[in-house]
DNA sequence: ATGCATGAGCC
DNA sequence: GCTCATGCATA
């Protein structure tokens, strides 16, 4: 018993989504709208080939999909990977950044749509010829060593929380979640004492977090729009934490303490192909198809319409979500 | 560092 | 049921 979730981090839950980047989200919902057929004609149309495409998909998984050829790796004409197709629409902040380092790769097995899907897939790709990008050749060094230690001796300390009206720029955060990374190892904390610690900051609204969090922020595999919502407080955080740090460098082991509960299942590899491969074909299968699917892959509804919602998830994910 | 999951708010 | 922010459990 006890409250397990005695705590709630943000009130920004819904309040803080939609409103200020509501314009970006529309712009890729309106676009996956306007790609996507019409419900019912994509019913019409799965409908008619609804076993036939998931037998492919799933022939398609089987098959499998990299010939590990000991020459090269692969080189598929174009991206099929869906999870990353959304990036063609960001040239701005992916390709234009040269991130140092860090920013995590994630490794992808790539599912081969190389057949009709590419048809289907094709309203993916929004193949956007950006015509005059008016991009700042504006890029401050790619990130300095060591800032700067904020903290004139005897003045007012103003901590500049942000500009008034920051646009979030993407590659300010970017910098910023390099720069924080950098620091809080340089103070010797780790990520789940940073997340633990934000409780302590009192900040209205603000509570603990994860060290999940805390990692996904400095590796920039949150949205954008989590993102910006959380910098203020990582950066107040930060800045408190170098202060004390300057009194006393040693702090007391913190607290151990634990307790494990729950479980996560884990879909096996055969299994996640099939599912990266439907995706491929239909990111948003109806309730009825993710059935089928669940069915065929000997997998709880439930995983799989899961599964789905997650990889949506990380499609949206900053780095190339963070459109303009 | 990430995969699968929960829960709130919205439709 | 979906999206989003987040977190537990794990590779």
């Amino acid at each position: 018993m006890m409250a397990m979730n005695a705590k709630q981090p943000f009130a920004m839950h819904a309040a803080l989504q939609e409103p200020k980047f509501s314009s970006l989200h529309s712009s890729a919902e309106a676009m996956r709208r306007v790609c996507l057929p019409a419900p019912q004609l994509q019913g019409n149309i799965f409908g008619s080939f609804d076993e036939s495409l998931l037998a492919r998909a799933e022939a398609l998984a089987a098959v499998d999909i990299v010939p590990h050829a000991k020459g090269h790796h692969h080189h598929p004409p174009f991206k099929p990977d869906a999870t990353f197709h959304a990036m063609s629409g960001v040239p701005c902040a992916a390709a234009a950044l040269p991130h140092p380092a860090a920013l995590a790769a994630h490794p992808h097995p790539l599912p081969h749509p190389a057949l009709d899907g590419g048809d289907l897939l094709d309203h993916l790709s929004p193949s956007l010829a950006v015509g005059g990008l008016p991009e700042p050749p504006a890029l401050p060094a790619p990130l300095p060593p060591l800032p700067v230690p904020v903290g004139p001796p005897g003045g007012p300390p103003p901590p500049p929380p942000a500009a008034p009206e920051a646009e979030s720029d993407p590659r300010e955060l970017e910098a910023f979640a390099e720069r924080f990374k950098q620091r809080r190892v340089r103070l010797g904390v780790t990520q789940a004492d940073v997340g633990a610690a934000l409780a302590a900051l009192k900040l209205p609204g603000v509570g603990s977090l994860s060290q999940s969090t805390i990692c996904r922020f400095e590796s920039l595999t949150l949205s954008h729009n989590n993102m910006t919502a959380l910098r203020p407080v990582l950066q107040a955080w930060l800045e408190g934490a170098e202060a004390a740090h300057r009194d006393r460098p040693a702090g007391p082991d913190p607290l151990p303490g634990a307790e494990r509960k729950r479980k996560r299942t884990s879909i096996a590899a055969p299994e996640k192909r099939s599912l990266e491969a439907y995706f491929a074909l239909q990111p948003r299968p109806s309730s009825e198809k993710i059935a089928a699917i669940a069915e065929k892959l000997d997998l709880k509804k439930n995983v799989v319409r899961v599964w789905f919602c997650n990889q949506r998830q990380k499609q949206k994910r900053m780095k190339y979500s963070a459109v303009h």
